[in-house]
DNA sequence: AAAATTAATTTGGCTTACCAAAAATAGTAA
DNA sequence: TTACTATTTTTGGTAAGCCAAATTAATTTT
């Protein structure tokens, strides 16, 4: 198998199962990679022979500790390119995704190391996602959507559900960064959007943004 | 035909035909690449259909202007990775080629000018070979080996034609690199070392090292 | 000009990552 | 419990990139 292709599915099965050993079915991963259940299929047949998955027929697939310790890897090495790419070359948060998506298979633990240290070894990359450190280890951010926010109270945007380019554009607009503070001056019952005050501007964020956004 | 094995089939036809439009054979294209012939006659075959070279049935393959373009952009890249590793992230100039190797065929030209502008846009790489512009203009540099060089006379170490790990390792070991400057003291005739002062330094060196020194 | 050598091409096969369609299995609703 | 539905697996097939062996073509030597 190829070494790219086994990436790419550890990187997955690690996202959607959100971290933990949970079990991720065909159906998901075919979406999420772009393929079909039957590639799946034989795809985590053959990462059950290397011992990255375990994997019961008709039931799911679930990463190994061997397989976690890879997928950490990989997500480490994602978000410190994307990190460095903020930092270091001037790309926007909206930029950093699709490089990084290429960048992460390069295959130089050294190369990670010495970027990570450039960049004074960052334990969250630009879009608020903790970066797990050489051991795999991070602590897990304890961030809510502000769409759960109460009217009156201040919070500090610390991360984003979405990374859609579009969605980054569109906060970069009202100046909205990892940082900013947001006062939530009313929540309208009728749409669910949110009156705040942001950046001593008062805008007025829609249900679709407040839920994307995670604050502390 | 993907666009790796594109990028490094037009990278090596480029530099077996020595930067000209030159005819290159199945045979040593096959070797630089590590495969057999056979595989060769289909890639090239694709290529040409790709209009990227021309290529006569049992003669030979050359590079089209398109191809050429392309050539000097990967070309470009692969030096452009090169000198920043080694300037930005500390990388040894024997540790460079092998990264940027992969580096190179990352899809973004954004990336490679901001890498550039970054070091400076640097006319020449670690191993003092020429940065093509993005248009793909260069200026070919006009060296000699040190193996041709005459007693008494001194020079400038400006380029080298062995890129290995080992013979960049034993060159850091006297302190040698570009710009050091070399006098040759005496030339052995029984074979073809030279008695050399390099930093002060007297220092023979072999045959096969002064043929693979690059002086002005 | 033959013969011998070397290089290039063709042919048949392999592996990987895919897909489409059919068959099997599991899960849900009646 | 049976029928319907959704999901998974199996079964052929394709395209790339590769190799080994056989064939053809070009180049050297005699
Ligand atoms: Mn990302
Ligand atoms: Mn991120
Ligand atoms: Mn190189
Ligand atoms: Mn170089």
């Amino acid at each position: 198998m190829h070494q790219e292709t086994i990436e790419n599915y550890l990187k997955t099965i690690y996202h959607l199962s959100d971290g933990n050993a949970f079990v991720v079915t065909n159906k998901e991963l075919a979406e999420r990679l772009g393929v079909i259940p039957a590639t799946v299929t034989e795809a985590v047949k053959k990462l059950h022979v290397l011992k990255l998955v375990e994997y019961e027929k008709s039931y799911g697939t679930r990463l190994t500790s061997a397989g976690i310790k890879q997928a950490l890897n990989i997500v480490r090495r994602h978000r410190i390119w994307e990190t460095y790419l903020a930092q270091e070359l001037g790309f926007g948060w909206d930029e950093v995704h699709e490089l990084a998506e290429e960048l992460e298979h390069i295959k130089s633990d050294k190369l990670v190391q010495k970027l990570a240290q450039k960049i004074g070894n960052p334990s969250y990359d630009p879009h608020g996602d903790p970066i797990p450190d050489e051991k795999g280890r991070f602590q897990k951010a304890e961030f809510k959507k502000l769409a759960e926010a109460r009217a009156g109270k201040t919070y500090t945007l610390s991360g984003v559900a979405d990374h859609s380019p579009a969605f980054l554009k569109f906060l970069d607009r009202y100046n909205l960064k990892i940082g900013t503070t947001i006062k939530v001056l009313e929540i309208e019952n009728f749409d669910g959007s949110m009156l705040t005050l942001c950046n001593s501007k008062e805008i007025r964020l829609s249900l679709q943004v407040v839920s994307n956004l995670l604050v502390r």
